[in-house]
RNA sequence: GCACCCGUAGCUCAGCUGGAUAGAGCGCUGCCCUCCGAAGGCAGAGGCCAGAGGUUCGAAUCCUCUCGGGUGCGCCA
């Protein structure tokens, strides 16, 4: 019955219409026990509602019957035939054993005019969900080292990181975005030493750009303004005069200019963190004092490692982290021979904080090349948290650039690397953030300048662009034939007029978003999203072409207003599935194709 | 030597934390269109899911081993 799909539709704002048939599987179950058809207590965890891959099985699929065999010491097929009796809900037209014991259910077309009026009167939110319940987590990404600008290595780490990070929100957690800056070692010493030289030249000296320094041209406008502060006060003053100074200085400056970086990705960080603010504030040798209570740090001496032995090994006593109690390989120092902490004391203290400021989650993002990394820090969040705290740490693969097929290593401004500008000026932000997302982040990506720019099928986010681009366009059209196709008009539309088998599956898509959005948060993979958005995009494309030769299909029906605002109404549905995902890569949708 | 990631159509890759007959794009083959609902459409061929065992109702997916590719391995962050 329609009135009642529709209320228990609007019941709970945040709807998936999955969950909801589970809730009545789940419910049936239920009765089975009661009734002594079932034993009680059973665990309904692994009972999965699923789209099945195949059309002809339904609408929706079941294993409740196969899960439930072994515990309940029952034949799967007599558990799918009992609970299919009692499915009697009126949203399930059908409910049919299948196969080992799938059981397959058909849904009334009144359950998915229901998802689309849903669709409509949520808008950009349509697909939010509370699964996430606010639980406090904390997404760590990009964090380069702040020595020059950001290049391309950092743009898909950049893209991923924010995207996932709005993607978590969108799912219901309480996301900050952060950024640790490597403030504290020696690299930034020698941005120093390079800015320094930069300073000179801008007292019209000639610079000295000794090997191991930071050759770019970025550092010019920083010399310049330590021209503009210290004039030539600093000139031939030994290090120590100057080297803090102009350390903080240009590693501030380094820390604007990737700023405006990121801003042009689009990306903005809730929460910058310090690696050198760590140092003399008393957190570190905090973290340590937690690690060593638990009996987690020790004196001893590392075996050399196997195979590749350095070439000025000794051995040396160390103070080392116990991560071995957690699945490393071996312990890790965490103070160097000189007794100066190592780069990893500062990261165990960082992770120390983030638990500390009370994050229920963290992820990191690194490039793939600190893989070595992932046990040690899984270790310390666990031991620091005692194992409260989950340390998820998505590990980013490379991009490899080409224009027209051709690598493409050309630096413009930096000398020797693409910067992240050089490939935002060249693609564009969107093109780029979509690009760098149709790739699981474990897996490297080819980025073809030609190849994003270019206006065909073969190109994903034209595609998904231009299927947004039609689904406005209808609108366009059809207001000029004088229907009114505003979202209230079109969620009083009479859906009933929407029962071709074509559109019905294109409105199963859209009832599968909310679903997929809290799979891909689940797991953490933005991808999902860019190719769910592909999918439904190649469906509407299909839909669309199949009324070049069925006009019944098209979605404007001259001199039927009824039935155009019920095909309109889906043709919305779609566009806001294909914007609000778009929103959440961070890609704005464009109306129009020009 | 050890650890981690990867291995799916000729190519580039998905595969929804274990589901039914493994998918998409490119390329290939064949039809159709060239009507602004334009920047193509439809269909077809193409697979030992690297290989071998194991776990169970069921494995590309989980475990073990082998082969092959990438990354990393104390006083650099």
């Amino acid at each position: 019955m329609g009135g009642v799909n529709r209320l228990s539709v609007f019941r709970n704002g945040k709807m998936n219409i999955f969950t909801d048939i589970r809730g009545l599987v789940v419910g049936a179950l239920d009765q089975m026990v009661a009734a002594g058809e079932l034993p009680a207590g059973l665990d309904y965890a692994n009972v999965a509602v699923e789209p099945p891959r195949d059309p002809a099985h339904g609408d929706m699929a079941t294993n409740a019957a196969m899960v439930l065999a072994k515990p309940a010491g029952m034949k799967p097929r007599d558990i799918a035939d009992k609970l299919a009796a009692r499915l009697t809900d009126d949203r399930i037209t059908a409910a049919e054993v299948a196969g080992p014991g799938f059981l397959n259910l058909r849904l009334a077309p009144t359950v998915w005019h229901g998802v689309i009026i849903e669709a409509l009167g949520a808008g950009k939110d349509f697909g939010r969900s509370d699964m996430g319940a606010n639980v406090r987590i904390n997404v760590e990404f990009v964090s380069a080292n702040p020595t020059g600008p950001m290049h391309v290595g950092h743009v898909r780490g950049a893209v991923f990181g924010d995207a996932l990070a709005s993607l978590l929100g969108f799912a219901g957690y309480d996301v900050t975005r952060e950024y640790y800056i490597n403030d504290g070692g020696a690299q930034v010493d020698v941005l120093a030493r390079s800015a320094y030289e930069r300073y000179r030249e801008a007292n019209g000296l000639e610079p000295q750009i000794a090997e191991g320094l930071y050759p770019g041209d970025y550092l010019i406008p920083v010399g310049q303004a330590l021209k503009e502060k210290y004039g030539d006060s600093l000139i031939d003053k030994p290090e120590e005069d100057w080297l803090v100074d102009i350390r903080d200085f240009s590693t501030e400056a380094m820390m604007a200019m990737i700023g405006e970086d990121l801003a042009l990705l689009g990306v903005k960080m809730d929460k910058y963190s310090s690696e050198k603010a760590l140092y003399g504030s008393g957190k570190i040798e905090a973290a340590i004092a937690r690690l060593e209570s638990a009996g987690l740090i020790y004196r001893g001496v590392l075996e050399p490692p196997k195979g590749k032995l350095p070439e000025d090994w000794e051995e040396r006593e160390q103070l080392l982290f116990k991560s071995t109690a957690f699945g490393d390989d071996v312990d890790r120092p965490i103070q160097k021979s000189d007794g100066a902490w190592t780069y990893f004391a500062p990261d165990i203290a960082y992770h120390w904080d983030k638990i500390d400021r009370g994050y229920e989650q963290l992820i990191d993002i690194f490039g793939a090349d600190h893989g070595g990394y992932v046990k040690r820090m899984n270790a310390v969040v666990k031991a620091l948290s005692n194992g409260r705290v989950p340390l998820d740490i998505k590990l980013i693969q490379l991009v490899k650039l080409f224009k027209n097929g051709e690598p493409f290593k050309m630096s413009k401004r930096a000398g020797t690397f693409v910067t992240l500008r050089d490939v935002v000026e060249e693609a564009g932000a969107d093109v780029t953030r979509f690009i760098m997302l149709t790739r699981k982040n474990d897996a490297s990506l080819d980025f073809d300048f030609a190849k994003v720019l270019e206006q065909s099928k073969d190109n994903p986010v034209w595609y998904v662009q231009y299927a947004n681009a039609r689904t406005h366009s209808v609108l366009r059209r059809a207001t000029e034939a004088g229907i009114d196709v505003g979202d209230s008009a079109l969620q009083a539309a009479d859906l009933s007029k929407l029962n071709h088998p074509a559109e019905l599956e294109l409105a199963r898509k859209v009832a599968e978003w909310p679903r997929l959005v809290e799979h891909a948060a689940r797991a953490h993979e933005p991808h999902r999203i860019a190719f769910f958005l592909y999918d439904i995009a190649s469906d509407l494309h299909s839909l669309w072409n199949r009324g070049n030769d069925d006009v019944s299909l098209r979605f404007v029906q001259d001199g039927d207003f009824a039935t155009s605002q019920a095909k309109i109404a889906l043709v919305r549905a779609v566009g806001v599935v294909i914007s609000s995902g778009l929103g959440i890569l961070g890609v704005t949708p464009m109306e129009e194709m020009r």
